[in-house]
DNA sequence: CATCAGGCCCTCA
DNA sequence: TGAGGGCCTGAT
């Protein structure tokens, strides 16, 4: 299928968002599994049940080089559907259409992206922006609590290390499901994960240290998490009992940032990035480090600014593009060697 | 080998 | 209510 809607992207799925890790990389498409969790998908009552209203589907995206203007996709059902007579035109009709709103979401392609270069080309300092990142949008999350975790990962970390993480989680863990292209594993749910090992040693005294303590490799703390593996935990806990993580796309900006504020190793950066990324609240500003030396340098004459007063700035002088704002500075700054200059 | 980046949590004014 | 030290890992 074709999509005629301005997007790059590679340069979306590179570029650090800490909703999931970048898709797999093959012959110039990207794939991942995505799981389709409509209710109304199925007619057919053995599939309702099988699949509990969650059919995993593989989801390939390609695109030209140095065409942003429209891409193709592809979606794949699992082998053990592939000859299913079973599934009627209906459902097939459903599940295309699923698949279809699931990618506008990925890619966040309802954004009006050209009425935001508008609103740079009216700023000075963002107007060059737009050259360096055009096509850029958000990735959005597939999967809230994978978000969650990468999200709490990422803190005070870099973008290869977390990511090797969280793909490695989702090896360990993941459930494996077998399609045409390829095998794929999903992000764990975070009823499973609150009970993982954190580390080797948890691990070797659930198995009676039958083996060397370096062969438990399947423990937080073995995906390279460190310290964060307390978090993810906690984190897991919460959102298994307590709360629901669904729950944020019922509320206001506000309420959802006190709520996930309160999580285990989710500060007010983490914080906004699980909002952005995860449930596309683009009013969010994360203030990293980074966004704390551009907007420093370019608002502010060089002064130093607290991340607080950063994001605050952020968000008031943004509004509802704050989010994109933050995307586009943080990835103009990379590309176009300003972040060099700030690193002195 | 040592040093450093990175955001959150905790302690202490 | 804000400043500052320590945390864990991988890159250099």
């Amino acid at each position: 299928m074709k999509v005629n809607t301005l997007v790059n992207i590679k340069l979306t799925q590179e570029s650090g968002q800490t909703s999931m890790p970048p898709w797999k990389y093959e012959k110039g498409s990207f794939s991942n599994m995505i799981y389709l969790k409509e209710g109304s998908i199925f007619n057919n009552e053995s599939l309702k049940d099988s699949y509990l209203n969650e059919l995993p589907v593989l989801l390939k995206v390609h695109q030209d080089e140095n065409d942003f203007n429209n891409f193709d996709y592809t979606s794949q059902l699992p082998k053990k559907l592939e000859n299913n007579e079973i599934l009627s035109k209906k459902d097939v009709k459903n599940i295309d259409r699923a698949v279809y709103e699931k990618l506008k979401w990925t890619f966040d392609l309802d954004f009006d992206l050209n009425g935001f270069y508008d609103f740079l080309s009216g700023d000075e300092k963002l107007v060059d922006s737009i050259e360096f990142c055009r096509g850029l949008r958000l990735f959005l999350a597939s999967n809230p609590f994978e978000c969650l975790i990468s999200s709490i990962c990422s803190a005070n970390n870099s973008i290869a290390r977390w990511t090797k993480s969280v793909d490695r989680m989702k090896d360990i863990w993941g459930e494996k499901i077998e399609f045409e292209s390829g095998t794929f594993k999903s992000f764990p749910k975070a009823s499973e994960f609150k009970g993982f090992y954190k580390t080797p040693m948890e691990e070797a005294e659930a198995d009676g240290h039958a083996m060397e303590l370096e062969c438990y490799t399947h423990n937080l703390k073995s995906c390279g998490v460190g310290y964060r593996a307390d978090y993810m935990i906690k984190a897991s806990e919460i959102f298994s009992y307590e709360h629901d993580l669904s729950d944020i796309f019922k509320m206001d900006y506000y309420e959802a940032f006190e709520l996930i504020l309160k999580t285990p190793g989710v500060g007010p950066k983490v914080a906004d990035c699980i909002l952005l990324y995860g449930f596309n609240f683009k009013e969010a500003f994360p203030s990293d480090v980074w966004i704390k030396r551009i907007v420093s340098h370019l608002y502010f004459d060089g002064e130093d600014i607290s991340a607080n007063k950063v994001r605050e700035f952020g968000m008031d002088y943004f509004g509802d593009y704050a989010g994109y704002a933050q995307l586009y500075l943080f990835h103009y700054a990379r590309k176009s060697g300003l972040m060099d200059k700030l690193n002195k």
